[in-house]
DNA sequence: TGCGATTTGTACGTATGTATA
DNA sequence: GTATACATACGTACAAATCGC
C-alpha cells in the first residue's frame, strides 16, 4: 500500500479509501476496534490531524464510530 | 456577542452557533458571502482552523456552501 | 482507592498549493 | 501580475475519557 503524494487526491482521502477498503474486506472486522490515530499515524507516515480526517470521513459515510478515551469501532 | 472559554461548549461550535444565528436572523442573508475566515478569525479572536471548523458546522447543517476561491455563502 | 498509560478531543500556529477576481 | 480566499498538511500542546494495575 502506498499513498500517491503528488497526485491531485488528498492524502486523507487516500487513507481514508485504504481504510473503507480494509472494512470492506474484512480486515477490520465488524464491531471491532481499528488501530488507534497514532499507530496509523505511523503507519501511514503522516501527521495525526490527517488521519484523524481520514476517520472522519468514515465516519461520516457511517462506516466507523469514535468513543473518546477508547478508539474508533467498525459499525457493526 | 462573547464566547465562553472555560464551559463544556467548545469554540468552534459556540462560534458555529452565533454564525447560525445570523444566518437565521438575517444578518447575513440567504445567497450572500459570509465574512472569510480571516475576518472570523479577528472577530472572534481564534485561529483559522477553529473557524474553518465552525463554517463545517454550517456546511454539515446546510446552512452555508463554500466555493474555493470565492468564499462561503449562505444556502439560498 | 489512586496512579499511570492509552486514546481521542480541542486548539493553536505555520507552510504551501490552487482557484478566483 | 497581484491580491484574495479556500484546501491541504504539517507540527505541537494540553484536556478529557477510559482502562488496567
Amino acid at each position: 500500500m502506498t499513498l500517491d503524494l503528488d497526485g491531485p487526491e488528498p492524502l486523507y482521502a487516500q487513507i481514508a479509501a485504504v481504510l473503507a477498503a480494509r472494512i470492506a474486506d474484512g480486515t477490520y472486522p465488524a464491531r471491532r476496534r481499528i488501530p488507534s490515530e497514532t499507530e496509523l499515524t505511523e503507519e501511514f507516515d503522516v501527521s495525526r490531524p490527517t488521519v484523524r480526517q481520514a476517520i472522519q470521513v468514515l465516519r461520516d459515510r457511517g462506516l466507523a464510530e469514535t468513543v473518546r478515551g477508547k478508539g474508533t469501532y467498525v459499525t457493526g
